[in-house]
DNA sequence: GACCGCACTAAGCGCCCGCTCACCTTCGGC
DNA sequence: GCCGAAGGTGAGCGGGCGCTTAGTGCGGTC
């Protein structure tokens, strides 16, 4: 399943191919600045600062605010693809793929809760061209798991009353992981990962057959 | 379980018991627009011009802007605790009332999706007191569930790993309906309530022993 | 019918927002 | 040693924000 990654410390993760360097500082500044208090609170001016830059100099690497949130969506939503997509095509039954979805799933979205907040909640912040262009990916997000369930439903190891439903729910719980998720909280991403697959496998009827309690 | 309520037609449920006639418009017209936009985006001329009324009569009635959302937010979480506490404390197995409450809860989040996102995600827009206030009264939403969770434990209808991460996992799925749920999308508050209450008692260890398929 | 209280409005204050512009470095190429 | 491009700054613009204030219409009281 691979253990935590970009889960480790600081959590500067993949923006490695935001490639001038300045751009990159005032990328992940925007990042934690929406994550912490919302895209329409957070001000160009807080952003440079955060930067170590002046407030001008953001508009050399970036044309409005809202380019930086498109940026940094796009971004985020293409590699939350990737992880679903290695886990969901890689060999080995629907009950495995699906475990292996969900846990690194949930893992992103607990290591990386300051990004994936900003990913999955500021969405409607965008314009409309952006914003359709960014749900297509999501499309294809949830297409993944929808094959993986479907998968596991034709050959017999799930039971599903409503795939559709049930697919809808299950990326719904992993989502909401970056809402509530807290790094100084009880748990730690692997942690949460492992109990989210293990829910997730009794929600589609193949959850172990009761493993003896603890 | 008690079918739809406020889920039907305009959603203006529960605000009657704001009293006078314009603080309550007033209200209204702010709840639809946080949710749409969000409270940071939202411009007190707006609220008003929705209420039919000039920018400053807002003032009239409550203080502040922040006002509005502590109020609608008090209310809101009220209302759910209200929900969860007559499910959970009603007669009946632990089963029973598990569903009750899931069912019921998620009614609420897919029928009044306009208060219901404003109340479960524009949280962080308040102070620190409002905000303290509102997480006490959501607390009090967890230990309802708890309590159902570890009945079911204690008597043996549930078979769960982790008490407390699961009765996270079960709120969290249902708040979450607030952020996908789409009024003009193929369900019906009613089904999804269904759903999401068997999708939880499978997440328990007390799904039905698979019911013959659809 | 003069009076008061009150819900409400028109106008606007002071502030800070997103964004721009004129200017200033630094540095590789010749 | 001069030059132009790239990347940065300080000052500031137009505008819209949350909120205030002086004044208006109006229903109830004696």
């Amino acid at each position: 399943m691979g253990t935590a990654e970009e889960t480790a410390g600081g959590e500067a993760q993949a923006w490695g191919e935001v490639t001038p360097d300045a751009a990159r500082r005032l990328l992940i500044a925007a990042v934690e600045a929406f994550a912490e208090r919302g895209y329409h609170a957070t001000t160009t001016r807080d952003i440079a600062g955060r930067a170590g830059m002046s407030p001008a100099a953001l508009y050399i690497h970036y044309k409005t605010k809202e380019e930086l949130l498109h940026r940094i969506s796009r971004i985020g939503h293409t590699k939350a693809l990737e992880i679903l997509r290695t886990a969901s095509r890689r060999e080995g039954s629907a009950r495995e793929r699906l475990a292996d979805a969900v846990g690194s799933f949930v893992r992103w979205h607990a290591g990386g809760r300051t990004t994936a907040r900003v990913v999955q909640y500021e969405l409607d912040s965008l314009g409309p061209d952006a914003r359709a262009e960014i749900l297509a990916l999501r499309r294809q997000c949830d297409d993944e798991v929808h094959a993986v369930i479907e998968d596991g439903v034709a050959s017999g190891e799930f039971d599903v009353l409503d795939v559709k439903g049930t697919t809808l729910a299950v990326l719904s719980l992993c989502i909401d992981v970056a809402r509530w998720f807290n790094v100084d909280g009880p748990w730690t991403p692997d942690e949460v990962g492992a109990l989210y697959a293990d829910l997730v496998l009794r929600m589609v009827g193949a959850g172990e057959p009761a493993p003896a309690q603890k």
